[in-house]
RNA sequence: GGCCCCAUGGUCUAGCGGUUAGGACGUUGGCCUCUCACGCCAUAAGCCCGGGUUCGAUUCCCGGUGGGGUCACCA
């Protein structure tokens, strides 16, 4: 067994060992998710420490679901946090570009490595004959799922030759599948080797037939380029390291060091998802908590500085950071306790500052702006305007007081309401206008759905504006959901739900 | 289901062979107080189970159980 280590021997980088180099690599397919800025404050709090480097690295080799707009929200949620990376799309360095759909060419020259030392084969099998073969391994029960293997044995040149051709083909890595074979990587936050059997590693794709790269080829590609030494990441990809080993191995490389931390959790304890909890950063900054306040408070997720201390500055996270006081387990991330730390942070500025930081977020000016245009029209005293625009204060509305307009929505049960509701938020969520969660964009989603399932506008539209607000009057209802926010609007809409749920004599 | 990871009160954790098992959030009760909040004091609640190793296991090892992750031309 390679690389245990005893529990108490704390991992410090051997001296003379070169400063470490990590990152955190985002998929820019959505809101800038918590997990990514716990995973990023690790990386960050372990570079600063020993004086290495943080880097920022686009993973957007998904042409489906990749979006600029991500991109740039992901970058402005970790700079609200205040993770500064060292090099990155927006800063460059020497290693760039940081974004991986510019780097198509490097992982072509790459997998033309890969297939020239025969560590990878090009595969003609289409998505029909690969969901044929699944459907099979299912029905069947098989315990090894994956490809089988069938353009394996085609001679590499015919296959170049259709390839060239132009028929459709992705680049697929050859695991080594002789009887026995193992492929081991140590995890150094659990000071264990990990050993996986190689006959249940799937001849991973590598190369698309796009001509995009997946992740597990252009991750591998990268780090190493980008001379990473510490691959910091959730434990989710413990199961495909493996994968990323081979390659190491296939292009002749020394793998970095893995450390994966545990999984951010529900209440319920599955993975952290924004079903059951917001998990956009943008919801924490938009409902008032403070950077350093979630950054204390997602430290203290996995991390303890020792003894009774769990309030912390990142500075002081950085000066204490030891691997040995991380712990593997995944945490539950519960906003109870975050609520308490951040009450406790607010008590704890002056009134000064404290409106320093109101003026700044709450009652930014651009912001107070948006609201005085539409309640401009309809108050008649200046000192109206604080509560006419309360709605878009504050995170969870009561709906005592306006349950009654609910349930008057003519010919809509509580059942389908709710159903409404669901679908609404989820379908939202999908549309690639919508999300961007601007008045113009709301409308047409939000009639298109009606149109789609069958509801009146003007029924939706009050269920929605009293989901929203707590309110049966309010401005232009899309302009009150911008105006609102996205993430309040989530929080509502998934609040007045659980209100209809609970309204069980109806 | 196969494989992999994890395991201290409800939650986040301290503990690194011998402790009255400590702290924080939450709970409950009280004090403070015009109310609420804050603050303060107190309170109930925990080492998943079974084998080893050891003079001695919460702590080390193995197994079980439980939880989680993963089995895509998504990351």
């Amino acid at each position: 067994m390679v690389g245990t280590r005893p529990m108490n021997e704390p991992h410090r980088p051997v001296l003379g060992q070169l400063p470490p180099r990590v990152r955190i690599a985002p998929s820019p397919t959505g809101d800038p998710h918590v997990g990514t800025a716990y995973i990023g404050l690790f990386n960050y709090v372990f570079a600063r420490k020993y004086g290495g480097q943080f880097v920022l690295r686009i993973e957007d080799t998904d042409q489906e679901r990749s979006t600029a707009s991500s991109e740039a929200a992901i970058l402005e949620a970790l700079r609200w946090l205040g993770l500064r990376w060292d090099e990155g799309p927006d800063v460059g360095g020497p290693h760039h570009p940081y974004r991986q759909s510019e780097r198509l060419a490097i992982y072509q020259a790459h997998v033309q490595r890969l297939l020239a030392s025969g560590h990878a084969y090009r595969c003609f099998c289409g998505r029909e004959r690969l969901e044929e073969l699944r459907k099979v391994q299912l029905a069947e029960k098989q315990d090894v799922l994956g490809y089988d293997g069938r353009c394996r044995a085609l001679d590499p040149a015919e296959a170049a030759a259709r390839a060239a051709a132009g028929e459709a083909c992705t680049v697929r890595l050859r695991v080594p599948k002789e009887e026995g074979r193992v492929t081991a990587f140590d995890d150094d936050l659990r000071g264990e080797t990990i050993t996986i059997e190689n006959r249940l590693i799937d001849d991973q794709v590598l190369l698309k037939s796009d001509g995009f790269p997946t992740y597990h080829l252009a991750n591998v590609v990268d780090d190493h380029l980008m001379e990473i030494t510490h691959v910091i990441r959730g434990e989710e990809w413990i199961t495909s390291t493996p994968k990323h080993v081979l390659l190491y191995q296939a292009f002749g490389w020394t793998p970095p060091r893995f450390y994966h931390l545990g999984l951010l959790r529900n209440a319920d304890r599955s993975k952290l998802s924004k079903r059951k909890n917001p998990v956009s950063i943008f919801h924490y900054r938009d409902l008032g908590y403070m950077p350093e306040t979630l950054l204390n408070f997602m430290g203290t997720l996995g991390y303890s500085m020792g003894g009774d201390v769990e309030r912390f500055t990142i500075d002081e996270m950085i000066t204490h950071f030891d691997w040995a006081r991380v712990s593997p387990g995944g945490p539950v991330f519960d906003p109870d306790k975050l609520d308490a730390f951040s009450g406790a942070d607010i008590r704890a500025l002056d009134v000064e500052a404290l409106l320093g930081r109101i003026s700044a977020t709450v009652l930014a000016p651009e912001r107070l702006k948006g609201l005085l245009a539409h309640a401009q029209g309809r108050i008649a005293r200046l000192d109206d305007f604080i509560p006419y625009v309360s709605f878009a204060f504050g995170g969870a509305v009561d709906y005592a007081p306006v349950i009654s307009h609910v349930k008057a929505i003519k010919g809509r049960g509580r059942a389908q309401l709710i159903a409404i509701l669901e679908e609404y938020a989820q379908e939202i969520e999908r549309d690639r206008e919508a999300r961007s969660f601007e008045a113009l964009a709301l409308e047409s989603f939000s009639r298109g759905f009606c149109q789609a399932k069958g509801w009146k506008p003007k029924e939706l539209f009050a269920l929605l504006r009293i989901a929203v607000t707590g309110r049966t009057a309010a401005p232009p209802l899309f302009d009150t959901m911008a105006l609102c926010g996205k993430d309040r609007c989530r929080l509502r809409i998934r609040g007045m739900i659980a209100a209809l749920q609970a309204e069980a004599d109806w």
